[in-house]
Formats: structure tokens, C-alpha cells, sequence
DNA sequence: AAGTGGTCCAACCGCTCCCAC
DNA sequence: AGTGGGAGCGGTTGGACCACT
């Protein structure tokens, strides 16, 4: 059977999104949300098609995009969470709040893939010099930790966490669970621990959403390192 | 200054999954 | 249970940009 094309392909624009279609789509969805993709660029009246809007949307638009390098930290989590979890880039994502999948395929195979299995490609003196520029970017921006302890807390290893107190971190474990059994898909409350949300709302609005001060940082990727944790034990269950 | 090669990243493609009917 | 449509995902590509020669 061929397969339907996701859209009327003729006549619809490809390519990079003009600041204007950007603004129609931001538009319309901040008016109408985005219920049904392929009926949005008829209805916001662009002509893209519903793929490439949703695409643009989540990957580009989206609100609670942050934008900028991704920090020692980041990039730590992604490397464990790629040796935990392989490339299902939506499951990371959803550990690393502001992040896409996109973004953080980009990042993998442009230097975290040769970070994370030296053995396999040399750096180059290019990636190097850029790796350099990002690492003396971070410093600059980067507080100071609030103490010592704190930070070998932050950098410390996936396997390494496992065995910190439990009520350091704060982590509700019993209340995670997994929309549809499909692993990597996180509930809502997720959301409403990790993004700092009052969970006395009734739902989550991404929009809101601030990245956590500095300080509770430390709390931020404990928890998402011990959700991690929690992915393989399920999988492991499941196997 | 021009040419070349490497890097980065936005966007596309095609496949799979999920769900309604 | 089977089918079709929509959404989501991962792989890949193309072009802009930058550094080096």
C-alpha cells in the first residue's frame, strides 16, 4: 500500500521559516493551541505543512526552549542517559527541561559521541578549540558552587548517585509513573517536581516555566539522574 | 583576499507507534 | 481484529558560518 503523503505537498513552502511565519504560528497557537497539526497551517494560514509546523514549533518556538550552550552538567547527564537509554533522543529530552530532542541529537553526534567513546574518533583540533570555547563561556557565566560538597554532588557519575539519601534529593519516587507503559514517557508530575511548579495547579503550563535558580541545581539533576535509575529498573522488570 | 575543509544546526524524510473507528 | 490517519521519533541532509592555509 502506498503510503499517504502527510500533506498536499504542492504548492507548500519548505525550507528556513521566515521571522513573519514564525510570528503566525506563535500566534495562532498562543490563541487556539495546537490540537491538530495537520489542519493548523490551513486554519493559521501558512503554507507549511503540519509536520513542519509542529517541528518548527517544538524544536525552535516553543517558550520554554532554552537557548544557549549546553552546560558540564547537561552534557554529563546526556552521556549517562545515552548509555542507559540509546538514541531514543525524546526519552533524554525529557530528562533535560528546555532541551529538544533535535538539540541534543545535534549535540551527540557533533562532539558528545567522540567525548563519550574516545577510543572510537580522535578529536579534532577544531572541535577541540570549540569544546575550549564553551568550557571558558560556562566559567565566565557559571557562580561558584555554594560549597565544595555541593558540586562533587552535581558532577558525580549516574552510578554514583544511586547511593546518596534518598531524601536529599526530595524525589516522590512512589508517585512516577508512565503514561501508556512506555518507557521514557514521563507523567505530568514529573513536570511538576523537576520545572519547580506549584503542584496545586491544574495542569502544567510549560509557558511559565524558569530554569531553576543556580543554587537548587544540585537537586534538579539528582532527580533526574534517579529517574534515570528508575527507567532501567523498569526496563529491566519488564525484561 | 580567496579557497578549502570542518563544524554546527535547522529542517526534511520516512518509518513506527498509537488510537479511533 | 483490521485499517487508516495523525503524531512522534530518529536518521540524514544542506547550507551557513568559521578557521585555517
Amino acid at each position: 500500500m502506498v503510503r499517504a503523503p502527510c500533506c498536499e505537498k504542492v504548492g507548500l513552502k519548505k525550507g528556513p521559516w521566515s521571522p513573519e511565519e514564525d510570528q503566525i504560528l506563535v500566534d495562532y497557537i498562543k490563541r487556539n493551541g495546537h490540537g491538530n497539526w495537520r489542519a493548523l497551517p490551513k486554519l493559521a494560514g501558512l503554507l507549511r505543512c503540519g509536520k513542519s509546523c509542529r517541528l518548527r514549533w517544538t524544536n525552535y518556538l516553543r517558550p520554554d526552549i532554552k537557548r544557549g550552550n549546553f552546560t558540564k552538567e547537561e552534557e554529563d547527564a546526556i552521556i549517562s542517559l545515552h548509555a542507559k537509554l540509546g538514541n531514543r533522543w525524546s526519552a533524554i529530552a525529557a530528562s533535560l527541561p528546555g532541551r529538544t530532542d533535535n538539540e541534543i541529537k545535534n549535540i551527540w553526534h557533533t562532539y558528545l559521541k567522540k567525548r563519550a567513546n574516545p577510543e572510537e574518533e580522535e578529536e579534532t583540533p577544531a572541535s577541540k578549540k570549540k569544546k575550549q570555547q564553551r568550557d571558558d563561556a560556562e566559567s565566565k557565566l557559571k557562580p561558584e558552587p555554594v560549597s565544595s560538597d555541593s558540586s562533587s554532588v552535581v558532577s558525580a557519575s549516574y552510578s554514583d548517585l544511586s547511593s546518596l539519601d534518598n531524601d536529599s534529593g526530595n524525589v516522590a519516587r512512589e508517585e512516577m509513573s508512565f503514561s501508556s507503559g512506555k518507557i521514557g514517557t514521563f507523567d505530568e508530575r514529573f513536570w511538576f517536581e523537576s520545572l519547580w511548579v506549584d503542584d496545586s495547579a491544574e495542569s502544567v503550563d510549560l509557558t511559565s516555566f524558569e530554569a531553576p535558580p543556580a543554587a537548587e541545581e544540585k537537586g534538579f539533576w539528582l532527580k533526574v539522574f534517579r529517574e534515570a535509575e528508575d527507567l532501567e529498573n523498569l526496563t529491566q522488570e519488564r525484561d
